[in-house]
DNA sequence: GCCATAATTGCACGATTGTGCAAATATGCA
DNA sequence: TGCATATTTGCACAATCGTGCAATTATGGC
């Protein structure tokens, strides 16, 4: 486990831990289809900028993507990327493949 | 989802979700046995009053226990219950079972 | 009791972060 | 073209966070 990929997972579980945005992936997790800004910013009670910042953060980490129709951008949750990342997180936590490290058991 | 729900998840996340305490957790992954702060505090170079820091808040957030032998503490990973709830996450992402919100599927 | 080691705590500091407001930008519609 | 709506950006600010150092506490061994 390499410091880049450390902090490439930091950053994705950084993403997700944090109050508002979570929320956002809980609203949008909600929708079948996808789902612009102004009407998520109905999920949290903040000023829309926050909730544009907060999902530009969401999509730099690959959590969310969207689309631009007319004036609006239109996201949704990359379910099984973000669920795949969570997993394989649980599988290395759980089945210790992470002993291969530097101490070479 | 409610407020409270979300808010422990996202602190959960968020608890992993930094560059050396998840590097701590990785390095604790690594080993069968447990840990005291001070072999711990190899995996990264920093202070060790921030590695006993960090390690407090994993221990908080129920990623890591400890036991108390002599003047050391010993530390070890959760490792089935932080898997269980990052596959929780990943199943809640990805099987829509969040659509059961307010919106009322 | 005295010293060495393990771990925590208080303090200070710089960096990052989340936020709101106002202004700017982008786009659709009449 | 002019206006309304959607989104982003600049700015400021308070709060949180990660960190190191020094001092303190806790404990074991001599």
């Amino acid at each position: 486990m390499n410091a880049a990929e450390t902090q490439k997972t930091a950053d994705f579980l950084k993403a997700l831990g944090e109050f508002n945005r979570l929320s956002l992936v809980y609203e949008l997790c909600r929708c079948e289809s996808s789902q612009n800004a102004m009407c998520l910013c109905d999920c949290c009670s903040v000023d829309a900028s926050v909730v544009s910042r907060h999902l530009k953060v969401l999509a730099e980490r690959d959590i969310v993507t969207f689309d631009k129709v007319g004036r609006e951008k239109t996201y949704r949750l990359n379910r099984t990327e973000v669920a795949t990342q969570l997993r394989e997180l649980a599988d290395l936590i759980e089945n210790r493949d992470c002993k291969r490290g530097h101490h070479d058991v």
